[in-house]
RNA sequence: GGGCGAAUAGCUCAGUUGGUUAGAGCGCCUGCCUUACACGCAGGAUGUCGGGGGUUCGAGUCCCUCUUCGCCCA
């Protein structure tokens, strides 16, 4: 006999072990030769992680991504798929540059103090010692991930990958260096690609600013408005320009007005992207400041002057000498504003000011406001790129979860810009270009060229590195062996399965994996994105650090188990929906999952000291005959669920390369399927079989030996069902079952997803659960002392062979004695109408109040009258008899007859006992 | 400004292609420490499916419109 369990689950105890165990036996790690894509037996399916920043530690993000994503790995291993889900860390050139930045600033140092190579050295330390927390981490929410094929973006493996992908797109004429406007954050001095610099409304001011005509007869002042948010950049002014058919200004074309700052000349110009509608319709140009601008400004061969240095503050940065008075130089971008305003006004250039609402961008990573600024880049340039990941979402090679995300990435696709990737940090991929003094042509190669191979003189590199997004678009394929086409793993793996992530990096990551695959495997690298919901707080705000909002995944595994906080994002995780949750309460939050781990747990523990240390049959070796009601209903509801759940989970993969469009919105419905699961273990197994096995169980012979088995079957079944969402406590009990069908040695997170046994649902029991409740509910009416043993007479009319066979159960779940008659007995009593034309009468002397009763009697009647009178006109209409479906029909059909049946007895009911 | 989406019980959410009397968990009320479990058991209450209009034999589900909220892109 095994040890007694303890009274509740521990999970402080078991998990550390567990994972320990499961990733000694090897259970995680993928064999590339089983995979049947070259030459095995087995479908592959993998999963790889979306790599968290390597200085990142677990958040709820995480935790949620994460689970979401074992769920479906561990789902997928157990269903026999040769699984692989890919770990891994991502560099995170600006996040994790700016985390050794601030730690060289509680030094007093910045990075130029130590130098680039002393930096970069710095930092590699850094991650050496920091950088596997979050990996480490990941194994106590019980992540399956192989961690023999851990990738990191920085690798040397990853690192050839995205030199080979940058010099291809060179080659292909795909990577360009530009010089434009681009996103530039003062505070990380780097620039940033469209997506990396994020819209916020931000109430602003703007500035209605007169720009005189240079050439105004004296006396006789004209003038040019100009509304501007930005009175600054005045400095970097070029022109003003107006709509060319906008008849207000018709007239001011080709004169000059004077700069209101600098008092400097400038033409007035026409230019159909002004829009006359908004402010003046007279738009100043200041082309190194403005994306606009600069379009306008290439347009009218406009000198660019750039008067706002890399840091922000005022000054004379490029072709703009003279441009920055001594009153405004150094002045950061935002007192300089006010300060001109201040000159403005004194001169009396300003007009009026008003609110104004506009969306200004800001940096990803640390939230100050952009400044565009102009400068040289290298871009990739997307639009052949895109073509073909808008065609794998339009042909159904790819499915987006839920499907609404769809559009989103249509939409993103189709107005695609192209990609400033090169960052001006010393944290990342140096771009692989470099100049020679003398000769024109940048020289792009995949190895490091000691000399010019023009001239022979030497070669210095590109400063910059690349953007992090530019390593992690290769992830699919980069972390498996890429540029090596004869990787193996690359054979056997690619393409993935499915990509989990939160909809936040749809753009940045994972449309631009679809394009680096086609670009550079010729195939999509998943057939499904499931994107899910965020963690956010009861007031539905996203969880932050700068919030203080968050909840730290370790602490509630601490205090309630991995399991526990899988359970609980796993049930609340509905399709695409955020899932809510309490900082400030914990308990309540994560209770949930808690309380379903230790219900498993009870089940467990009454089951193994319950079945007792004799051999339990296996259920296949039990005649069909031996098998009580209650045995057939719980094999019937285990098949159902395990219909269910699949229903739920799959499919796993499209038939072919397509999704056809009847399965392109199944399967990954994870709360659904929790919900299966639950309801099967809670409500039908632990609620009603095991309580129906207990007089068995205390019994000797045949049947409690068919009950123990029965028991066994049910619950190993159960675990499996359950393991993807609550690996551990599943594994701990699943460890100490006898054998029983189907047992495979060794792990239950190796063992097979269950299969249906062909028992077909037993609708009898539902007789015997109706009389059961039925009469729950009298003695619960009449406040019966749970102890008391009452009679109950249940009068079958018709067949009622089924409460003659269980009548014991019937009362051993109710305490009460049954009997089973054919007339309604006389005197005062306590009744309720069964399906079947049933009724169940609890004599209760003395107890029984008539009033109440002819109350309740009448009250069900008049409802049911209303409903039957609905039913009947609806069979009565010539028009839904017509053109409902016949099942439809039929089925209405049955139940009026039901329903008359059951009316007829309620109304003799309401006569004989209420007069 | 353009696009997408959401609104169902007090709260968080299910509700596949229109078809039983709209469900679950938490919370709430009543009674129970019944020898697996009080992190539990038994019983119970709670919905004009955001408002209005339409299509249909039939609408939470489809269409239009309004209101409120959210997301993405300018």
């Amino acid at each position: 006999m095994p040890a007694p369990l303890p009274p509740t689950y521990d999970p402080a105890s078991t998990e550390r072990d567990l994972y320990a165990r499961w990733e000694k036996a090897g259970i995680f790690t993928a064999d590339a030769d089983r995979s049947n894509r070259i030459g095995g037996d087995r479908q592959p399916f993998t999963i790889v992680i979306p790599p968290p920043n390597v200085t990142a530690v677990l958040h709820m993000g995480h935790g949620l991504d994460d689970t979401v994503q074992d769920v479906i790995v561990r789902w997928r291993r157990m269903a026999g798929d040769e699984t692989l889900w890919v770990p891994g860390t991502d560099h995170a050139g600006i996040a994790t540059q700016n985390v050794v930045e601030r730690s060289l600033a509680a030094e007093g140092k910045t990075r130029f103090d130590l130098g680039r190579d002393a930096f970069v050295r710095r930092t590699e330390a850094f991650v050496e010692k920091t950088g596997g927390t979050i990996l480490q981490q990941l194994r106590a929410i019980g992540a399956s991930c192989d961690w023999s094929r851990t990738a990191y973006t920085l690798s040397p493996e990853l690192s050839v990958a995205v030199r080979e992908v940058f010099v291809t797109l060179y080659e292909r004429g795909l990577i360009y260096r530009g010089h434009r406007v681009i996103h530039w954050c003062p505070r990380c001095l780097t620039s940033l690609s469209d997506e990396e610099a994020e819209h916020a409304d931000e109430e602003g001011t703007l500035h209605y600013v007169r720009y005189a005509l240079a050439d105004s007869s004296p006396g006789k002042a004209e003038y040019v408005t100009v509304a501007t948010t930005r009175p600054e950049t005045i400095l970097g002014d070029v022109a003003v320009a107006v709509h060319p058919e906008d008849e207000r200004y018709a007239a001011m074309i080709g004169r000059s007005v004077l700069n209101p700052l600098l008092g400097t000349p400038m033409p007035v110009i026409a230019d159909p992207m002004v829009d006359p509608e908004f402010g003046t319709g007279a738009l100043k140009i200041t082309p190194a400041h403005d994306h606009n601008d600069f379009e306008i400004g290439l347009r009218q061969g406009l000198p660019m002057p750039s008067v706002i240095l890399p840091d922000g503050t005022m000054g004379e940065d490029q072709n703009a000498e003279g441009r920055v008075p001594e009153a405004l130089r150094g002045l950061d971008r935002v007192a300089a504003r006010k300060r001109s305003v201040e000159l403005l006004r004194d001169s009396g250039a300003l007009v009026k000011t008003q609110k104004h609402t506009h969306a200004i961008r800001h940096c990803y990573r640390c939230d100050t406001v952009v400044e565009p600024r102009l400068s040289d880049q290298w871009f990739v340039r997307m639009r052949p790129l895109a073509e073909p990941a808008l065609a794998a979402v339009h042909q159904r090679r790819i499915r987006i979860l839920p499907e609404r995300w769809e559009a989103v990435y249509v939409n993103w696709l189709e107005g695609i810009r192209d990609w400033n990737i090169s960052r001006q940090l010393w944290w990342g991929h140096r771009i692989p270009v470099w100049y020679c003094a003398d000769c024109p042509d940048p020289i792009v190669s995949r190895t490091t060229p000691d000399k010019c191979p023009t001239c022979g003189g030497p070669v210095t590199q590109d400063e910059d590195v690349l953007d992090t997004w530019f390593s992690s678009w290769l992830w699919p394929f980069s972390t498996l062996g890429w540029p090596d086409r004869d990787s193996k793993d690359l054979r056997a793996f690619y393409p993935t399965d499915v990509l989990v992530s939160a909809p936040d990096i749809l753009f940045f990551w994972i449309a631009r994996m679809v394009m680096a695959g086609y670009e550079f495997m010729g195939d999509s690298p998943f057939h499904t994105i499931y994107l899910h919901g965020l963690a956010r707080d009861t007031q539905h705000r996203k969880m932050s650090k700068t919030l203080g909002n968050g909840i730290d995944p370790l602490d509630v595994v601490d205090r309630f188990g991995a399991d526990a906080l899988r359970y609980t994002v796993v049930s609340g995780l509905g399709m695409g929906a955020d899932i809510i949750m309490d900082p400030s309460d914990l308990e309540k939050t994560f209770g949930v999952g808690r309380n379903f781990a230790t219900k498993l747990w009870n089940i467990g523990r009454f089951l193994l000291t319950n079945i007792g240390d004799e051999s339990v049959a296996r259920l296949s070796s039990i005649d069909a005959s031996r098998l009580a009601l209650a045995d057939r209903w719980i094999l019937g509801r285990l098949d159902l669920a395990i219909a269910e759940c699949d229903a739920a989970l799959g499919p796993p993969r499209p038939p072919g390369d397509v999704w056809p469009e009847s399965e392109l919105r199944a399967g990954l419905r994870l709360s659904e399927y929790a919900e299966v699961a639950r309801r099967f273990v809670w409500n039908e197994l632990a609620d009603w079989y095991v309580e129906t096995t207990k007089a068995r169980l205390a019994g000797q012979g045949e049947d409690r030996d068919t009950a123990r088995a029965v028991l066994v079957h049910v619950f190993d079944a159960a675990l499996r069902l359950l393991h993807p969402i609550v690996p551990f406590i599943t594994e701990a009990l699943w460890q100490q079952l006898p054998a029983g069908d189907a047992r495979e040695a060794g792990f239950l997170a190796a063992s097979a997803w269950p299969k249906a046994g062909g028992h077909p649902l037993v609708d009898e029991f539902e007789r015997v659960r109706e009389a059961v409740v039925a009469l729950r509910q009298i003695r619960a009416d009449y406040n019966i002392a749970p102890a008391r043993t009452i009679a109950a007479t249940i009068v079958a009319r018709g067949d009622g062979r089924v409460y003659e066979s269980e009548a014991g159960l019937i009362g051993r779940l109710t305490r009460a004695e049954i009997s089973v008659t054919s007339a309604t007995p006389e005197g005062a009593a306590a009744h309720v109408v069964l399906g079947g034309g049933a009724e169940l009468v609890a004599p209760l002397a003395g107890i029984v109040d008539v009033e109440k009763e002819c109350r309740k009697l009448r009250g069900e009647l008049e409802q049911l009258d209303k409903q039957l009178t609905q039913l009947v006109a609806r069979l009565a209409s010539e028009s839904f008899t017509a053109r409902a479906p016949a099942h439809v029909v039929e089925g209405e059909r049955a139940k009026e007859k039901e329903w008359v049946a059951r009316r007829e007895m309620l109304a003799r009911k309401v006569e004989t006992l209420c007069g």
